[in-house]
RNA sequence: CGGGGCGUAGCGCAGUUUGGUAGCGCGCUUGGUUCGGGACCAAGAGGCCGCAGGUUCGAAUCCUGUCGCCCCGACCA
C-alpha cells in the first residue's frame, strides 16, 4: 500500500469536538470522521484496525467451538413484546416502522432473535451446547454518547450467545469465554482486569465479569486487591460493615434545634460530632411507591444494591421535595426514619450497628439525638447499600484495596433462563422429558476496544500500535522522492516486505522529510524505515521503533530479513 | 431530561456588542526554489455565515422559531 493512494486524511490541529486522547487522535490520525453524535465513518486505517481485532476475535471464539453466524439487524417487536423488553428497553432502543405499520427495532442486543432461532431448530439434548456468535453493528440511543467512538449509538460488538443444558454445562461456557476473552485482550496488548460486575438490565442469576482496561479516562470505578486476584465494579463490590466496639450507654431520644444545617456537613459541625454517628435517610420513588433507605452518614449509598434489593422495580430516582414533604412533613434536610408510617424502610447493615445516632427529626430545623434502630423505628429490610470506598479490606484476603478507572470493553454473563423460560427454548433429555436450556451471553466492544488500546497506548506524538493490531506493521519513508537511489532502495525494500507477508505501506508522496515522520508518528505505525541519501551511501537504511524510539541501523540487504523478523517478534510476543 | 457553550471555506478561528454585502492561519491547486522532524516565494480555487420566518432601504450581525453539535450533571438529605 502507498501513501500516496490510501485514503489518510491527518490533520494537524486537533478538531474541536474531541475531548479524550484517544477520540483526537484517531480523527486526527485519519481513522474516523463523524456522521452524526455518536455514529462515525470508518476510514481505512480504522477499518484495518477492526479488521485485525475481529481476526483475532474469531480464532479464539472458534477455538471454543464458537460458531459464527449473521442475526438480523432490523427485529420485529413481537420477540421483545414476548420478552417483556419492549417496554423495559425504553428511549434506548431505536424503533422502526415498516410500510404496513408493523413495529420493529434496531438490534441493541440479540438475546431475543438467537433464541428464537434455536427454540425453533434445537431438540435434543444431543445438539448441546451450542455456541452462536456474530460480529456486528449495534445500535442503542444512548442518553449522551460521548468520547468518540467510547460511547457510540452504532458500534461494532461481538456477541456470542451459550446454550446449554442445566448450570453445570453453562459454567463451562462461560468459563470458556472467559478464558477466551482473557486471551484475546491479551493479544491486543491491553492492561486489563476481569471485574465482578452487576447484571443490570441483561440480567440473570448466576455471575458476571467485565472486563476492563485501565485508563484514566474510563467511565466506570472498580475496586481491585493488589494481592489476590479479587477486582470488582464498585457497583458490584460487596461491603463488610465496619464493627466497632460501642460500649456506650442507651440514652433517650433528643429533639435539638439545628437550624439551617441541612446537609451531613453542616449537621455534624452544628453538633460537633463524627459523620459515622449520623442516620442518612435518602427517599426514592421506585416506579409508583417510596422507598426509605438508610446508610451511614459517612457512606454513600449505592442505588444499583437498592435498585437490585426492590426486584421487580423498573425506575429509581430520588423523590421529589414534594413527596418528600408529604411523606416525612419536612424539607429534604431533616428527614428521619423516627416516626414514619405506610413505607419501607430498608437499612443498610451498618445502621443497625449505630447506638445514640443522630437523624432528621421530620420537623424543619430540627434533628433527633440518642437514636437507637429498632428501639426508636422499624427497620423492615437489612441489606448491603452503600457504596464500597478505597482501602477497606479485600473480601478474600483482607488487604487494602485500590481504586482505578476502568473502559468496559467485554462482560460475560451466566443468563440462566431468563431468556429459554420466557421464550420456550426447551429441549428433550435422555428421558424424553422437556427441560429449559441454560444460557449465557458474551460481548465485547469491538471498536471500544479499539480506542481502549489507543487510551493504554500513545504519547505526545499520536498512536503507538501494538503489533497484533497495527493498521500496517513497517512503514517505509524515502526522505526524498527526487533522489532515484533512495527511491529505488525504498521501492526494493518494500517489495521484499511486500513478497515476505510482511504488511508495509510506503510513504512515496512528495512532501518534506518532517511531515512524513510527523505523519508516521501520529498514526502509530510499529516501526519505521527511513531510507536517506546519507545512510543509503554508507550502505544502511535508519530502522525506528515507535513504541520506545529505539534507532538501529541496518545493511540494505539485509534489512527485509531483519524487519521480518522483528515483526513476527513482536507478534510472538 | 436539567444546566452551560457552540454552529462563518476541508480543519482551527476572528468578525456579531455599535446592521452597510466576509476575513485570518493551516490545508488544497499551479509554477519555482528547497529536502533527515509539520519549508519558502509567487499566483489561484474555495463560503446562500446551520435552516426557516420576521424587522430593515440593507442582516453573519437584531427578533422569533427550528435543527444540529460539544461539555457538565442526573452521587444524595
Amino acid at each position: 500500500m502507498r501513501v500516496s493512494q490510501i485514503l489518510i486524511p491527518t490533520l494537524r490541529e486537533v478538531p474541536a469536538e474531541a475531548e479524550i486522547v484517544s477520540h483526537q487522535l484517531m480523527f486526527r490520525a485519519g481513522f474516523i470522521r463523524k456522521a452524526a453524535a455518536g455514529i462515525y465513518t470508518h476510514l481505512p486505517l480504522s477499518t484495518r484496525v477492526l479488521q485485525k481485532i475481529n481476526r483475532i476475535i474469531r480464532e479464539e471464539m472458534d477455538a471454543k467451538g464458537g460458531q459464527e453466524v449473521m442475526l438480523p439487524i432490523i427485529q420485529p417487536a413481537e420477540l421483545w413484546k414476548e420478552t417483556g423488553r419492549w417496554s423495559v428497553y425504553g428511549d434506548e432502543m431505536f424503533r422502526l416502522k415498516d410500510r404496513h405499520q408493523r413495529e420493529f427495532c434496531l438490534g441493541p442486543t440479540h438475546e431475543e432473535i438467537v433464541t428464537d432461532l434455536v427454540r425453533g431448530e434445537i431438540r435434543s439434548y444431543k445438539q448441546l451446547p451450542l455456541l452462536l456468535y456474530q460480529i456486528q453493528n449495534k445500535y442503542r440511543d444512548e442518553r449522551r454518547p460521548r468520547f468518540g467512538l467510547m460511547r457510540g449509538r452504532e458500534f461494532i460488538m461481538k456477541d456470542l450467545y451459550s446454550f446449554d443444558r442445566d448450570q453445570d454445562g453453562c459454567k463451562e461456557s462461560y468459563q470458556k469465554m472467559y478464558d477466551a476473552y482473557t486471551r484475546i485482550f491479551s493479544r491486543c496488548g491491553l492492561t486489563f482486569r476481569p471485574v465482578e460486575a452487576d447484571a443490570g438490565a441483561i440480567g440473570g442469576s448466576g455471575g458476571t465479569h467485565e472486563f476492563m482496561v485501565l485508563a484514566e479516562s474510563g467511565e466506570a470505578a472498580v475496586v481491585y486487591c493488589p494481592e489476590c486476584d479479587y477486582a470488582a465494579n464498585v457497583e458490584k463490590a460487596e461491603c463488610k460493615p465496619e464493627t466497632k466496639a460501642t460500649e456506650e450507654e442507651i440514652t433517650a431520644n433528643q429533639l435539638v434545634a439545628t437550624p439551617g444545617a441541612k446537609t451531613i456537613e453542616e449537621v455534624c459541625k452544628f453538633l460537633n460530632i463524627d459523620s459515622n454517628r449520623l442516620i442518612k435517610t435518602l427517599v426514592y420513588r421506585a416506579d409508583d411507591k417510596l422507598v426509605v433507605a438508610l446508610v451511614r452518614g459517612d457512606r454513600e449509598l449505592n442505588e444499583i444494591k437498592l435498585l437490585n434489593l426492590l426486584g421487580e422495580v423498573v425506575s429509581l430516582d430520588l423523590a421529589s421535595a414534594g413527596d418528600v414533604k408529604e411523606l416525612c412533613g419536612s424539607e429534604t434536610g431533616y428527614v428521619g426514619p423516627v416516626g414514619l408510617k405506610d413505607v419501607e424502610i430498608i437499612a443498610d447493615t451498618e445502621v443497625t450497628l449505630l447506638v445514640n445516632a443522630v437523624c432528621g427529626a421530620n420537623q424543619d430545623g430540627y434533628h433527633l439525638t440518642g437514636v437507637n434502630p429498632e428501639r426508636d423505628f422499624q427497620i423492615h429490610r437489612v441489606a448491603d447499600l452503600r457504596m464500597i470506598e478505597t482501602g477497606e479490606p479485600c473480601p478474600k484476603c483482607g488487604v487494602s484495596l485500590v481504586s482505578a478507572r476502568g473502559i468496559e470493553v467485554g462482560q460475560v454473563f451466566n443468563l440462566g433462563t431468563k431468556y429459554s423460560e420466557k421464550l420456550r427454548a426447551t429441549f428433550l433429555d435422555e428421558n424424553g422429558k422437556e427441560q429449559v436450556m441454560v444460557m449465557g451471553c458474551y460481548g465485547i466492544g469491538v471498536t471500544r476496544t479499539m480506542a481502549a488500546t489507543i487510551e493504554q497506548h500513545n504519547d505526545q506524538d499520536g498512536i503507538i500500535w501494538p503489533m497484533a493490531i497495527a493498521p500496517f506493521h513497517v512503514i517505509v519513508v524515502p526522505v526524498n522522492v527526487k533522489d532515484e537511489a533512495v527511491v529505488q532502495a525504498a521501492e526494493t525494500l518494500y517489495k521484499e516486505l511486500n513478497d515476505m507477508g510482511v504488511e508495509v505501506i510506503i510513504d512515496d508522496r512528495n512532501e518534506r522529510p518532517g511531515v512524513k515522520f510527523k505523519d508516521a508518528d501520529l498514526v502509530g505505525y510499529p516501526i519505521r524505515v527511513t531510507v536517506g541519501s546519507k545512510t543509503l551511501q554508507e550502505g544502511n537504511v535508519e530502522v525506528k521503533f515507535r513504541r520506545d524510539g529505539r534507532v538501529e541501523f541496518i545493511g540494505v540487504n539485509e534489512a527485509a530479513k531483519y524487519l521480518q523478523q522483528s515483526v513476527q517478534a513482536a507478534l510472538t510476543l
